[in-house]
DNA sequence: TTGTATGCGTTATCAT
DNA sequence: ATGATAACGCATACAA
């Protein structure tokens, strides 16, 4: 009969029979047994910087890989209280512009050692419901690509899971976030054009619920209120192509003829309306029209449009938003650091971005 | 002083004081300290379709309310073995295609009740080093929307992780997969295109290491070949935009000329490829040129485009790769089924479709 | 440096 | 229907 320890047994049997015969998954104990050391001893061949001979961590490894042991994240975690694991909240992407926030900010987190685990949604509003199955999950911190209230900011401190709010300024709250002003950015755009003699405008705002939306119409409007020029027609889309057209015709309806310039949301509503305006409407753009967005997502750029926009420097963003998350995470002390960018103007060609030679001139 | 339990005890002190004075996250004993029950209890309050009496689960359910508790989903999963999580690889989205399958997929998987773990590679010949990583998470379930090799297959059987392969077929191998024919798509196109008296083909084709590319090269490719046309200029591009204008150049300097039709890898290689004939050859498209592509991507179907391409049903695709996971996850028995969508011509209007009006006719 | 023993927070098995 | 108790797989304090 084999007795429990056989000091000259095959370890190749041993190992086969411990893997083949059971269902079980491998644990440390499995990878201990065939090494011969402890548990402990393999807990800390997988964990850097912990004290253990080069004799023992080679036959530990060795084991280990012999069997495929991989350490288990939910036990590791369970003890640690680190899932190595990042909540990312986005809404649904028909905006064209998360995809590449979203990619980047997976990019990122990785270089931090952890995963991103994805809870994308349909509407913003819909925060308040995916939270709920997020806290379960036991992630280290949380990325939202979406506004959050007050309440629903509260209980990720009281829950003491770090959160940084990606693209959205939350103007009252002290929560840590990363964001372009859209605000500025919208005075900006309608300041460049304004100067270039653009006096009736138009404006397709993006959704009503959206807080980059509203933020860069209120800061178009307000600009060309300040300048003294006409109240902007103004139209609401839903950031996708056929808002374009749709809000192009109900802004000519409002004015009874097409405005000087028109200021899109996004860049995708922007396409649209370009696009209506000269393949529909026959306008010249931007000889009769100008027309400019935001976000200068990859299409902007094509032959076909070379559009006027504002381009956000997500790349940047996305690390800045990783590296603030976890410092966040290494220090739960840390203060509510906001990092503002600044926006890009891309000339393009689908606005004029110079006065008119004037008759006076001539 | 107080004793361990005062019959009259505020309940409401006895939270505060557990809530508050210690660090320590709220767990189902606390739950049941308040409750009044045991914490076998309160776990099958939180178990659908257990055995608990309206009364008990009341009161437990108002005391969780109170504490905030949530069950921690780490060390649910080390006794059930459910993660309640599926991995998602992916290769970067500079497809503009992969976006829309990411959320898709994303969408389809919490309709299971589990959640995307998101693992973003650059290449797809990193997934060797991406499954080592996913291996310790615990997942439920594999969607690879990447080739895998056959041993990578095999250590997903091995750690009996169940995987659906998304968007490849991987012929030899008996994997669950969900794909288009990509070799089929590329026939129809160039049959499509030949019967419309297109000669001299030329292909952007995307990415040597591609699946998907290359299996669209194979198939225009040997459909021209069967149909006695010339050999097709061939030309290497990665996916992007500017892969089809370098493409579009390097087959015009192979043939001295441009060809009577281009197939392109993607769609977004074709819209490169148009707008450089266009705007920069003043080629007239598709009356000296046709352009077609593959995905259907959301910008080719923009007036300004309107590209013949062919669609892959991307939403059914999801559903059904979420849903055959969900089956082998449950059955793990479960055959390797594999689901095959069929393309659909969108035919847009780059590509010419019907033959030229003949000199005979005339 | 190494091994022993304990706990992380839950579910599952078994009595009651 | 309910409560005690034993896993689940790992990391850590402590003793050696």
């Amino acid at each position: 009969m084999t007795k429990t320890k056989p000091p000259q047994a095959l370890s190749a049997a041993d190992q086969k029979a411990a893997i083949l015969r059971e269902d079980r998954r491998v644990t440390s104990y499995d990878v201990a047994m065939l090494a011969g050391v402890s548990q402990s001893a393999v807990s800390r061949c997988f964990k850097p910087g912990a004290s253990v001979s080069k004799a023992t961590y080679a036959r530990v490894m060795q084991a280990a890989e012999g069997l495929g042991y991989i350490p288990n994240a939910a036990a590791r975690s369970l003890i640690t209280r680190r899932s190595n694991t990042v909540a990312l909240l986005i809404s649904n992407a028909s905006n064209l512009y998360y995809p590449e926030a979203l990619s980047e900010l997976s990019q990122q987190i990785t270089r931090h050692g952890k995963r991103a685990l994805l809870f994308t949604m349909q509407s913003e509003s819909d925060v308040g419901e995916i939270l709920n199955d997020v806290w379960q999950y036991q992630v280290d911190g949380v990325i939202a690509a979406a506004a959050l209230s007050e309440a629903q900011i509260a209980e990720c401190e009281r829950r003491r899971v770090p959160l940084v709010v990606f693209n959205r300024h939350l103007r009252d709250s002290h929560v840590a976030s990363v964001f372009c002003d859209q605000y500025e950015a919208g005075r900006m755009l309608a300041a460049r054009l304004a100067a270039a003699g653009h006096r009736q405008f138009g404006i397709i705002a993006g959704p009503e619920e959206s807080v980059v939306a509203s933020e860069r119409r209120r800061g178009a409007s307000d600009k060309l209120l300040e300048l003294g020029l006409p109240a902007p027609a103004l139209a609401y889309g839903c950031f996708d192509y056929g808002s374009g057209a749709h809000g192009l015709r109900q802004i000519i309806a409002q004015l009874g003829r097409a405005p000087d310039a028109i200021i899109c949301g996004n860049d995708v509503m922007a396409l649209g309306c370009l696009d209506h305006a000269r393949h529909e409407l026959r306008l010249d753009v931007p000889g009769e029209l100008s027309v400019a967005g935001f976000d200068a997502v990859e299409p902007s750029n094509w032959l076909s449009y070379n559009l006027t926009t504002l381009r956000q420097p997500i790349q940047k963003m996305a690390l800045a938003a990783a590296d603030l998350l976890a410092s966040l995470i290494d220090a739960p002390c840390g203060g509510a650091e906001k990092r503002v960018f600044a926006p890009q103007l891309i000339e393009g060609a689908t606005a004029r971005l110079t006065p008119r030679p004037t008759a006076l001139a001539a």
